[in-house]
DNA sequence: GTGAAAGCGCTAACAG
DNA sequence: CTGTTAGCGCTTTCAC
């Protein structure tokens, strides 16, 4: 563990004075060929590495970008992260990484203490929106993904409403009647989820149970199958929050002794990579989390670099239906008041 | 974006030196009810937080941790990121996360840059033996996890031995005659998982065959499994590398008409959480992931404490078998010159 | 081209 | 108890 060398080595062993050094390294002068060698040979034999702490202070650059997520273990989060260090990476940034759901407390803190030794943020998590203008205030560069921001600041989403609606398409046409949406009320995307798909069934003068899950993750999934499960007008088909909470809705299922998707059909969102190797494989909407990342990360290195563009308002990506074996066609018990397939157009 | 407060800013606001602010901050010294109120009231107006930069270039301390690991994809990885990333809020840290995968080639000097951004490193990524001796020269604590680490230096991971061997004795517990293993050899611990399982059968007087994936994924594990499935003599039972490889390799077989466990049983290596909703289930030896980031964190903040104890050498994880539907009794064939039930002991 | 000097925001002796 | 004084390692005018 011995002592790491300074510039101030380098310049002595140089024989030049330490603004030439730092000068050389940072490329912001040529000088001549015989100095150049001579630094280039003194930061070698000294394996000198500027300290990027001391030129962080000056430039007021970290080098460093701060993700905020949720939870790390949903693979809509861990493609989200993926995607972002992608591009983080090439553009040599290092990734500062924060995970709520420990200390969702403790969030706005934590955020501010990030702030300070990153370049920007991009923050996805369940934030109140009043704490949105105090990450604001920190004064560094953010993007929101998962949510439409205050007017001005970028931010990047699926477009949840299409995406919800989209489904609620496919139900109907499959011959559903008596569909329910398994929700999480606390979620960002919840409400428009929501909405994409009770407007979709009301245009086909369909109603929509709802039912609520304790959290987005499997188990809650588990934990919530049985009560919509026994009912007595259980529905034919049921939309699940996520995939994570369909993937744990459909085991309980089948230990219930409801087979899917012949008795309900079961459809998740997010189109986590293990949705294809569920029994049945699972049918669900493809949110583009890494691409997300990528994009949510882009958007913040614009800002960094200061060319942004006046408003770039909220982007949508565009959802994909993935249709797998977890819905079916129903044949249809009694063809009452089937309205006619006339699309309300978003 | 106004300009951030200094601790001048406080110290003028408040009346008193900045020296007198700094120690009130970071509590070095108590002072008079009334300056302390006085210094707090200026904090508070000024809505001042002290720059941790600066701090860290006298301090020395940086408040993060690095953590390094091969790809955040792997639900594997997510759980140690999970878990280091717990300890590490408990101990006030900030977790700065490199995933590897995507530019192996340039992880030295990653680690480097990020070395001075850390008070410490946690790899546990597949670099060469070679390298770990220049990441100890960054001069920062480092503790490598899923390998051995050079003598005086921590290291955890879970025994890949006993892993093994015990999915060996299983296998043949179970009747198996006819084993594989799906093997991913530029992989750390593939080797002792390797020598487990053959020691095992070994033991036992039989054979083991070997196949290569070409990555630790669910695509690869894919991949690979014609290559194994349509041959003559076709093994009874396959070791994946890990979960990832068998959920691609069942999916693949299933489709291939190849029934598990009927014709063939599966296990893999890990335990990640989807296992248990594969169908079938997948039977796995339970890795730890999370503990092992926790305990790994844990190593690292007692080195960076400094109370280190003389060499903690390598600590192993004990594996535990997760026993669940993609093994089955295989009624033995023919019962040919089936070795005598004795256990060699480990 | 090159170097001297003035800090970035903060902490750590050391005086008083 | 409180303040003064040096820097941490580096970048950045601004002279020479």
């Amino acid at each position: 563990m011995k002592k790491k060398p300074t510039i101030r080595d380098v310049a002595a062993k140089a024989g030049v004075s330490i603004a030439t050094v730092s000068k050389f390294i940072n490329s912001t002068q040529r000088f001549t060929a015989a100095v150049e060698r001579k630094i280039q040979a003194a930061i070698e034999e000294l394996e000198y590495h500027s300290n990027p702490l001391a030129r962080s202070m000056i430039t007021g650059k970290t080098g460093s970008v701060g993700v905020a997520i949720l939870d790390i273990c949903n693979p809509h989060f861990t493609n989200i992260v993926k995607g972002s260090n992608r591009v983080a990476l090439e553009h040599g940034y290092n990734l500062l990484f924060v995970d709520t759901e420990e200390s969702q407390a403790h969030e706005d803190e934590l955020l501010e203490a990030l702030s300070r030794r990153v370049d920007g943020l991009i923050v996805s998590t369940r934030m109140p929106e009043e704490h949105m203008e105090k990450v604001l205030g920190f004064g560094k560069p953010v993007v929101f993904s998962g949510r439409p921001a205050p007017a001005g600041i970028p931010s990047i989403s699926i477009d949840a409403y299409a995406a919800a609606h989209m489904i609620g398409e496919l139900l109907v046409k499959q011959g559903h009647r008596n569909i329910a949406y398994l929700g999480f009320a606390p979620a960002r995307p919840d409400k428009e989820r929501m909405r994409g798909l009770s407007d979709c069934l009301e245009a086909h003068g369909l109603p929509l149970m709802r039912f609520e899950v304790r959290g987005p993750t499997i188990v809650d999934g588990e934990q919530a199958c049985s009560s919509v499960i026994l009912r007595k007008d259980k529905p034919d088909a049921v939309v699940c929050y996520n995939d994570m909470v369909a993937i744990g809705f459909m085991a309980v299922a089948k230990s219930l002794g409801v087979s899917i998707p012949e008795d309900m059909s079961v459809v998740g969102i997010d189109n986590i990579p293990f949705g294809r190797f569920t029994s049945p494989a699972l049918t669900t909407v493809d949110t583009q989390s890494e691409r997300l990342g990528e994009e949510a990360m882009r958007l913040l290195f614009r800002q960094i670099a200061g060319d942004n563009p006046p408003d770039i308002g909220h982007i949508f990506l565009e959802p994909r239906l993935m249709m797998r074996d977890s819905t079916a066609v129903r044949a249809l018990p009694q063809r009452e008041s089937a309205t006619p397939r006339l699309r309300k157009r978003a």
